[in-house]
DNA sequence: CTGAAAGCGCTTACAG
DNA sequence: CTGAAAGCGCTTACAG
């Protein structure tokens, strides 16, 4: 790479100043036309790269944006991320992703980073235990914040989210009105607010329909498809034989009916079991899942703009906006059936 | 937020110099132990933060690695990206995450974006039809690069990726050995290197039985659960009835199966089906998938340390570093029944 | 429509 | 062990 190439580097060679060769190559309407073209020109030929630390220092802004969630291989999250790059990439913002992993030292070394690096605002699904404090920070260094699929108590951002204990409601109710009356809830925990907002959901429509709710018919924890796997042992060897499961996301529910399906009963028709997001993969499950659609295109989608609103100087409020599920009923879930 | 803090604030504060204050926050010797301390306790105290574009464009080091993969949302890359991941952080480096999604330009805008902020390095899974020109160019602007999965025909960079010929042939040959004679490739594209590579192995591994290879029997396309899942008619549907199936990847596999069921016959009795990667998933899936591990963990770790090294200035030749795959035999095949 | 000059916030020889 | 000064490569008033 021999000599490196930089804006005086186009201004020498054509005979202008860097002002010009500066506001040519950001198409200002200030410059003659024949000389941006000129400009323009030279600069791709000679192979010009413009560079961006440089402006950035200047002006204080990056272009970047930061996107922080508990695991970007999950796939609820990939759909949020999708929608998310899609609305960024039309403003022409580079977005740089982590994962917290749901461990606060993680997050705060990324929010680092995307201090020092003078980041434009950041989309976070805060870790679990995220004090206000940390939210706080970020406002008052200039980084705005925008927050998905989990809230911070107390924190003066925007929250984007599903509306999870209607949303839990619709699938218990299904379940409720097929017949069942002995439903486990499986995953979860009450250490994040969508935890809370799902068990509460379940609880509630329960003790609408005046059934009662035994604290064993809640096994947290699950959140994966291994998870879901795991526990299904657990489940199936409930004293009472409870003939439904509603589950904290599609991949706990596909986990638990391949356990259950490994244990010779057959999901769908021994025991009903629903999911939770509406991941692609739901509609080609075995049997293909009841679930409750999650929004998260819309939650991805409505927090990028709000956050570019933020970044054009729009006044956002800070809200929770909720999302309102909606149940997709498959053959996951039927009439109750008495085990033995 | 009040006045910006910077490395002045402090020397002002203090009565030193912005020469000491720098020296002294990255813990230089050449400055007193004393000096030192007070110092970066005043810079905690005030909330100082270090501006990474002033310091990266005075040394034209940005602590930045981009990594661009087809789709980190697919489990084969997100398995390489956490063994990268784990790397990186171990040398303080953040990482720049990017999808192309096996488009040209988004490859190229996102590589722009890199050598505009003075990324230090690059790994990356080249989209299709990825040009030896396109790598050169990255080289020539002094950002290196590693390939990962797939290599590009002429590219003077380092490769780490499975051997995908031999790794299919070990698929193809168990079940050769259980009896198989009628077996269909499905999934995967000759545009890429690793499909042209796979579909050889499968090939040699027929020829080499004494089995003949019909064209029919090759389903290109499929690399999604979904798109394994619509192929089952199709597959089903074959004339001669193959007996079995050696897929791209798990995730066509179990799409696959999940089609398979849904047309009333058992996978891993009716159908043997093999896949590719063994991801997490395959243990888990019903029935649990016979397919081939593809170091995905490996090839990660080694291109990531491949990357570190070169940025510490030691030469890394040119090569093409084969991970040897490893059948790993589950409940998906088993001996062939022949359908009426 | 174009140019000369200051400045963004660091780091790095160099001098003492 | 510490300080004064130059410079990384841009952009932005300001002047003409």
């Amino acid at each position: 790479m021999a000599q490196k190439i930089k804006l005086s580097t186009i201004a020498d060679a054509l005979g202008v100043s860097t002002a010009t060769v500066s506001l040519a190559l950001r198409d200002s309407p200030l410059v003659a036309d024949a000389t941006r073209d000129r400009i323009k020109e030279h600069a791709r030929a000679i192979g010009y790269i413009y560079n961006r630390r440089a402006a950035s220092l200047r002006t204080s802004r990056s272009g970047i944006v930061g996107v922080v969630v508990h695991d970007i291989m999950n796939p609820f999250f990939a759909e949020i991320l999708r929608s998310i790059e899609t609305e960024l990439d039309r403003s022409r913002q580079t977005f740089l992703l982590s994962n917290h992993y749901d461990q606060l030292e993680k997050q705060r070394s990324f929010i680092d980073t995307l201090l020092q690096l003078g980041a434009d605002g950041v989309i976070m699904s805060p870790a679990i235990g995220t004090p206000r404090e940390d939210i706080q920070l970020m406002e008052d260094n200039g980084l705005p914040a925008v927050l998905v699929a989990r809230s911070v108590e107390g924190a003066q951002v925007p929250v984007f989210r599903g509306d999870d204990s209607y949303g839990i409601g619709l699938a218990t109710n299904h379940l409720i009105s097929l017949g069942h009356r002995r439903i486990v809830m499986i995953g979860g925990t009450d250490q994040t607010s969508t935890g809370r907002h799902r068990y509460q959901g379940y609880v509630i429509a329960m003790q609408k329909a005046g059934l009662e709710v035994q604290p064993h018919w809640r096994i947290p924890g699950p959140r994966t498809k291994q998870a879901g796997f795991e526990v299904a042992g657990q489940f199936l060897a409930l004293q009472d034989k409870p003939t439904a499961a509603v589950c904290w996301n599609d991949l706990v529910a596909i986990g638990l009916m391949n356990g259950i399906a490994r244990a010779g009963l057959v999901p769908g028709t021994d025991i009903s079991v629903t999911g939770y997001d509406d991941l692609e993969e739901a509609a080609i499950a075995t049997p293909a899942l009841t679930t409750v659609w999650n929004g998260q295109r819309d939650v991805g989608r409505r927090a990028a703009r709000a956050l570019l609103d933020r970044l054009n100087g729009i006044v956002v409020q800070p809200s929770q906006e909720l999302i309102k599920p909606e149940l997709h009923v498959r053959q996951s879930t039927g009439k109750p059936v008495e085990r033995g």
